[in-house]
DNA sequence: CTATTATAGACTCATCGAATCTATAATAAG
DNA sequence: CTTATTATAGATTCGATGAGTCTATAATAG
């Protein structure tokens, strides 16, 4: 079981366009450049985003991408949902007259074990990435100085 | 993102057993057929959580799959773990002079949300599935006999 | 009108989950 | 000891899907 690489590209590009000055956007070339994806494969996952709602897309000239809404109100599980999709990561295969999947005690702790992930993925914003790396850029120019 | 039928396997098997006298062993075409698996396939997940020191085998005649220890003392995590293997579900690609995986801020919020749902997993033994099934059938009993 | 950019669809390739089949080894019972 | 029973190991197969390519189309700024 793994997240699969859109997951991860997606993530990154989130945050890169939260990086860009407000409004600006950008195309998927740099974007497929500085994560070496082909920019084909990496618009089909960015046109995902775009369908969820998290960021808006222009063709031509000055086209490109940008979020849609503020970093603060961009989650993780937001990206991730958008990317991977809403079924649940373990889904019961007993199914008789004794047991069905509905009532199945496993699938429910499973299922709880999988909300205690997505709560922490909803609990975490893009923008506390951007303030992480904040922190780190000043710690270094600090430790420059100094 | 699934789980792969093999935990699925793997945790309604050890509830079975779970459910077994003590020291009683039973073969895995029974359990095989309850599960509607092939009885091949469902010996190669179960060698897997004997290797991984869950349970415990014995060829021949009675031999056949037992529990080696109390279920209180199996969580989910224990065969999760054994099934899914040990790497981190998610896995930053991105690598160059300015952002290296070790330090990837998005790995490490993807690592503290696998590890809320492992922490779950953890808490969560195979015995309070059985009290759960021990319960719902005295309830179903209590309310035929009312 | 033209260069630039995103979108869509068909298609390919490799990987891996999910088995199956066969052969081998170990054990209890007679 | 022999035989039936059971688990283990390895090779192999099959299908689904992740991951990506290629090409054509549509939209937009200049």
């Amino acid at each position: 079981m793994k997240y699969t690489k859109a997951t991860n590209y997606a993530l990154h590009t989130i945050a890169y366009l939260g990086l860009l000055p407000s409004g600006k956007a950008i195309g998927v070339k740099p974007l497929a450049e500085i994560q070496k994806v082909s920019p084909t494969y990496l618009s089909k996952v960015l046109t995902t985003l775009v369908k969820a709602g998290l960021i808006i897309s222009a063709p031509g000239v000055k086209g490109g991408y940008r979020l849609i809404k503020d970093v603060e109100d961009i989650t993780f599980l937001d990206v991730i949902q958008a990317v991977e999709g809403l079924n649940p990561l373990f889904h019961c295969s007993l199914d008789n007259h004794v047991h069905d999947r509905e009532n199945c005690f496993i699938q429910q702790t499973m299922n709880e074990a999988e909300k205690k992930m997505e709560e922490h993925l909803h609990s975490q914003t893009i923008a506390l990435v951007l303030q992480k790396i904040d922190q780190r850029v000043s710690d270094y120019l600090k430790s420059e100085a100094g």
